[in-house]
DNA sequence: GTCAGAAGTGAGGGTGAATATCACTTTCAC
DNA sequence: GTGAAAGTGATATTCACCCTCACTTCTGAC
């Protein structure tokens, strides 16, 4: 047990910030944290990295933003929390679509069941050629 | 147009050792291009690590060996290629699981064709507890 | 065989994401 | 106000990955 009355930190203000600015930047748009900084120091100039770096992993450790490992990009990307959908990453001009797909929670369940272990996330990424990319 | 009749290199010998390596390390292994490194130096002291890179690139490139992304490691992973299937990295212990899952072929189709897109790869992965280090 | 061009090789360095450290500042419960 | 805990920004470090370059090996034509 926990004495939850003593402390109770409301999420500081640079991390409100950050997660206004990955909230507004809506789902789909996959900012880096390099983009969230850019845009945390027009509006709070002097904001440091570190904090943005912090404010991130906090932020996905509280489960409001998701961070997202799309394999062949090099720098991780943040959107914020929602429906569980899959990502789409176009091989050609490396565009990453948003894909309204999950895994049916009764395969989930089954497939923990199987093996033993606890699903607590999923993530589904598709690679190949986009709408524009495609040969015709 | 290529002149193919020229052109048939055949697999250097180091990229068969390295290839070797990997599919001696059997399905679900997950090496990282250190391990394979280490393994490749003891069979072929004097070799580079750039010439495994390239190496690993080419076999993944021609289909051969699969790479890994896993979110939660920091170094891509390999393993033989082979039939399709999930991966499952447990938050505690960071064990890594092969999980017999594909996302049917039907559905793949369907997505494909709602978004116009092609898709050539899928990548699913799943985190949670394993069966270790799971809360009985 | 030998010759030329292509492909492969190893070393080393560069890049950029991600993380650690540390001294300083702010916040909050009391 | 006060003290402890949390947050902050600068800086340094780590590490995977990639690039370049000079050298070697391979291969096919002759």
């Amino acid at each position: 047990m926990q004495d939850t009355s003593r402390r109770r930190p409301a999420l500081p203000k640079n991390y409100q910030l950050i997660y206004e600015i990955v909230e507004r930047s809506g789902i789909g748009r996959h900012l880096t944290s390099s983009d969230i900084y850019a845009k945390a120091l027009k509006r709070r100039p002097g904001i440091g990295f570190s904090t943005v770096y912090r404010g991130l992993e906090r932020l996905r450790d509280l489960g409001m933003v998701s961070e997202l490992h799309v394999p062949g990009t090099d720098a991780a990307a943040y959107e914020p929390a929602g429906p569980r959908h899959a990502h789409f990453r176009c091989r050609k001009c490396g565009e990453i679509e948003d894909v309204p797909y999950a895994i049916p929670p009764r395969t989930l369940r089954t497939l923990a069941l199987e093996h033993g272990f606890a699903i607590d996330e999923e993530r589904v990424t598709f690679e190949g050629r986009c709408a524009s990319c495609r040969p015709s």
